[in-house]
DNA sequence: ATTGACCTGTGTTCTGCACACAGGCTTAGG
DNA sequence: CCTAAGCCTGTGTGCAGAACACAGGTCAAT
């Protein structure tokens, strides 16, 4: 199975696969030939590992740090738990700080409506950005 | 005033005034003595203008078409109010998206809440990843 | 003059891929 | 058997928007 085929099986680019593979999560064999990489049931289950941590939060270095710990034979749920709090209080962050940054764009639309363009004086860029309150 | 200073005064680091520098927003004189980049009053104008702008969403390539326009004499606010809209919309995306994955975040937390840790098995990495269902 | 603290400019690193590119593979036609 | 077209491959590089690393310069106090 060639990478553009386990790319498309999983509605993901082939360029993606490439990159998990380049940082070592996927370890597909090397066709002699002509050195294509060969993935195979094991890479498929591992890319779905992957995605589903991707679909949780959870960073690309996070996955690593799982995968380490199972190839290990030991177990990576505790490691789970304690990063998906601290992830999730990132997101947290990032959500409310795209609402608000929502809210001062459209309050910056409403108050630009009937205000005028202006040609730019001495330093000033854009009057409408420079005299708006957030 | 040095670039420690100027970035003070704004309350931003000085890396991020040199970037701006770098990429020819600010235009600071050079100190024939010891070649350090001398910012002015214009420069803090400018600055200003930046981080308005960055408070309302606009990217950096952004900010630059409007410098670059209003350099030339003209008003940017035209492009300002179509890009504005634009830059919305994106912020919305970002928003629903972070909403979206905040939920999926914290169901995951729930859910996991009343199941066992477990050594991994054959291809499986954390079953608690690979069997949560969005 | 010399120490030591601080500051500077430039170059490199980061995330998570997407893209560029030269070359190899495959298949249809001649 | 050869060739041409067209897809495919691996590797290297690019992207935003800074943050960081680092060697060396500067400056006040000794």
């Amino acid at each position: 199975m060639q990478v553009k085929q386990i790319a498309q099986s999983l509605s993901v680019s082939a360029d993606t696969v490439r990159y998990y593979t380049r940082v070592g999560y996927l370890n597909p064999a090397r066709n002699r030939n002509n050195g294509y990489k060969e993935y195979g049931q094991k890479d498929i289950d591992r890319m779905r590992f992957i995605l589903g941590a991707r679909q949780l939060g959870f960073s690309v270095e996070d996955i690593g740090l799982f995968i380490h710990e199972a190839g290990k034979g030991r177990t990576a749920c505790p490691m789970v738990r304690d990063l998906v709090s601290h992830r999730l209080k990132e997101t947290e962050d990032r959500f409310k700080e795209a609402q608000a940054l929502r809210n001062r764009m459209k309050k910056a639309v409403r108050d630009w409506e009937d205000k005028p363009n202006k040609v730019p004086t001495g330093n000033m860029v854009c009057h409408l950005i420079e005299n708006f309150n957030a």
